[in-house]
DNA sequence: ATGGTCGCGAGGCGA
């Protein structure tokens, strides 16, 4: 979101013409203190939200119920750079939705290459999937949804060139980032919009620099990943591009999934 | 026109 408070009124407006269910939000860079609860209380949705400073932050709110709250995922890695105390950020949050297990993640951005960043997101994503791996063999009937931003164009056709992402040497594209994306894959979530939303050119998220909206210079590094019974209920997707235009949009579009009853 | 964006929270950081 790149806060929710700068964009209450656009979220209000878009759940009205939404009329979505459950909706998964990262980045409020807010704390609860302040959180705009009455928003989702006035449009009839209970919210949960997790946000420890002006940094990250994530929310899951629902009009189907949220029960079993948690606030981090179980040994969810923790970020210090050398020298300094390590803090837990507030990155996932996950609750039950109607008989749908909803994580809202915001995995943590690699920065750069040789940042220690990096090595901080690819372990971040390797104890989650390694983690839902384990709730799907549990119970391979688990509805389980993986929803947010995880700072990964996991094909070249994600982003809009990638000679230069490859020139530049820059993050989100490299090898190590896409299998930590593909072994989600391999514990047996799927993306669930993709198929609904074919590219080339089709982009969840534009720089507000450099005028890559306009350009239509984007990135697809949002997705709700699906277990293999929740994957069967998705009857169609969408990403509402059209959200990323005029004054005070977010640099990131909605994704949605619609399920069958 | 040789740059070009946001938000948080009060200077610089993070994306």
């Amino acid at each position: 979101m790149n806060s929710l408070r700068a964009r209450a009124d656009r979220v209000e407006a878009w759940l009205q013409r939404t009329d979505c269910d459950v909706l998964a939000i990262q980045e409020t860079k807010c704390k609860d203190e302040n959180f705009p609860w009455e928003l989702f209380e006035r449009m009839g949705y209970e919210v949960a939200h997790f946000g420890l400073s002006q940094w990250n932050g994530v929310a899951i709110a629902s009009r189907v119920g949220i029960d079993n709250v948690e606030r981090t995922f179980l040994d969810q890695p923790v970020f210090g750079k050398s020298g300094k105390d390590a803090v837990q950020e507030a990155r996932a949050i996950g609750a039950t939705c109607g008989g749908v297990r909803v994580w809202s993640l915001y995995v943590p951005n690699g920065r750069a290459l040789d940042d220690e960043h990096m090595p901080y997101k690819l372990n971040w994503l390797d104890i989650l999937k390694s983690h839902a791996g384990t709730w799907v063999k549990e119970d391979p009937q688990a509805q389980i949804a993986l929803m947010g931003d995880f700072n990964i164009a996991p094909q070249d056709d994600d982003v809009w060139d990638i000679d230069y992402f490859r020139s530049e040497g820059l993050t989100h594209v490299s090898g190590p980032e896409r299998a930590a994306f593909h072994a989600f894959e391999e514990a047996g979530f799927q993306d669930v919009v993709r198929p609904h939303t074919p590219g080339p050119g089709v982009y969840t998220y534009w720089d507000y620099t450099q005028l890559r909206f306009p350009k239509k210079e984007g990135m697809r590094i949002d997705f709700i990943l699906a277990s293999p019974a929740l994957a069967a209920r998705v009857t169609g997707a969408m990403i509402d591009r059209e959200e990323r235009k005029g004054k005070g949009a977010s640099d990131h579009a909605p994704v949605l999934a619609e399920l069958a009853d």
